[in-house]
RNA sequence: GGAGGGGUAGCGAAGUGGCUAAACGCGGCGGACUGUAAAUCCGCUCCUUAGGGUUCGGCGGUUCGAAUCCGUCCCCCUCCA
């Protein structure tokens, strides 16, 4: 390494070290930090563009504010000249997946698994070149593999090495079953890294382990290791768990102005930095006097909040898109002013029913007695009046508007 | 191969013949207070034509009556070898 960067002249040297700055920038863990300064250091010397692969889960296609933090780090690679392999793990998800977790992951067909590559493929759109990504699906190689192929691959790892990772030691340590199968997948994705020879997998903190298993194969296969970049999971709405789609904590990049705001305005306070750090494009500066001031006291943590909002809506809908769902949410649910646009349902049932079925045929319940029980806790109003009997009769007119709790409310149109 | 433990609502977990549509906790939802934050407080949390109906791994049986007893099947876990 040292011979390499003697090289360098100042000026790639200048270059080697502007990089790194940007890449060190907010990432967890980079192991190890000196080889990847090396590559970059080698990718100016021989003017050849690094890869950098990222694996992506083919059954979870909604892509979530928590993968832009990951999905940013990209995009800075993709900035400056390098190659970005997304990596769709298609055989892995085929085979169902581990984890842990309770049952088998529902096998996907292979109409399902382009389908939801494609929908990668546009909201990655939102925030990288797609024109420059380079896509790979697993089962191209794993699906190739015959159990002589397996078992030689196997030979390359030791159990103990696999039992260090913290799911395992854990689940050993709670008396809880692991399959056999569950040890492949670390060796399907370390043989992911083998197949594609990137220079760098990126991932969550989460995939600490998985990532060195694409190191160590690499080097077993007589390949130059990749280096780990490991970011930080960001939590969800709830603040406590990891931000993902099953758990309905996230902000999609693809919701509605609206929707984004006012979600964003849902985390807890303690949160805030974090999302201002890892999803904004706030420079460190920037953020740190945010921090003092809601320390001082000049920044009440509320306008913190809606400044991280508005900031959020402006990155995906752009500024006037952001201004709108700003004052629509200080009208809404600061002054309590029912919106401009409420979402509309037309109407073809019956002109005269109870308010139950009403609430039913809107969709907003599934059953009568939770129907029943929602205005038992006062919170259906129509017109803007909490409905007291759950007995009620009701006229439908134009424009009648029946709400339930705080957020959600419909326009009742009439079909002509 | 041997021994043992277990499957109850979204989850965790009581209940071991009627008082159990099933304690309690978590989660979720609504309300109050707020800043759609936190904390706190109140209420709700199987379905319903409001009479009832269908629930405690599946099926069958005993009983006036079963989550609870018996038979059988399925599934899960632990320990020993």
């Amino acid at each position: 390494m040292k011979a390499m960067v003697s090289k360098l002249t100042q000026e790639q040297l200048a270059e080697v070290k502007r990089q790194m700055n940007i890449y060190t920038q907010g990432t967890a863990d980079i192991i190890p930090t000196e080889e990847l300064e090396m590559k970059v250091a080698k990718s100016i010397l021989e003017n050849q563009p690094l890869k950098i692969k990222l694996g992506l889960d083919p059954s979870a296609p909604d892509v979530h504010l928590g993968h832009s933090v990951v999905l940013n780090k990209l995009k800075q690679f993709q900035d400056n000249g390098h190659i970005i392999q997304l990596l769709i793990g298609d055989f892995t998800g085929k085979i169902g997946d581990p984890t842990g977790k309770s049952a088998a992951r529902k096998q996907l067909t292979d109409e399902e698994v382009k389908h939801n590559a494609k929908t990668y493929f546009e909201q990655f759109g939102k925030i990288m070149d797609m024109e420059k990504v380079e896509l790979h699906f697993n089962s191209k190689w794993l699906s190739k593999l015959n159990f002589e192929d397996v078992i030689n691959l196997a030979g390359k790892i030791t159990v103990a090495r696999l039992m260090e990772r913290d799911d395992f030691e854990e689940r050993i340590a709670l008396g809880k079953p692991i399959s056999l199968h569950e040890f492949f997948y670390p060796l399907m994705q370390g043989y992911d890294s083998v197949k594609l020879q990137c220079d760098i997998e990126l991932g969550g903190t989460d995939q600490h382990f998985n990532i060195l298993m694409g190191r160590h194969f690499q080097e077993k296969f007589g390949l130059e290791k990749q280096v780990a970049m490991l970011m930080p999971l960001l939590e969800g709405l709830d603040g406590v768990e990891k931000m993902s789609k099953s758990k309905k904590n996230y902000i999609g990049i693809d919701e509605k102005p609206e929707e984004m705001y006012g979600k964003a305005m849902s985390i807890p306070d303690e949160l805030m930095i974090k999302y201002f750090e890892l999803i904004t494009d706030f420079s460190p500066e920037e953020i740190a006097s945010i921090k003092t001031d809601i320390t001082s006291g000049s920044l009440h943590p509320r306008d913190a909040k809606m400044l991280l909002s508005k900031t959020i809506v402006r990155m995906y809908h752009g500024e006037e898109e952001a201004e709108k769902a700003e004052n629509h949410f200080v009208s809404v649910f600061q002054k309590g002013i029912l919106p401009d646009e409420i979402p509309e349902k037309e109407w073809s049932g019956d002109r005269k029913l109870s308010i139950v079925d009403l609430l039913l045929e809107l969709q907003f319940f599934p059953s009568k007695s939770e129907a029943r029980r929602m205005i038992g806790n006062r919170g259906v109003k129509v017109n803007g009046e909490t409905v007291e009997d759950s007995g009620m009769q009701l006229e439908i007119i134009e424009g009648l508007i029946v709400q339930v709790g705080k957020r959600k409310m419909v326009k009742v149109k009439l079909k002509k």
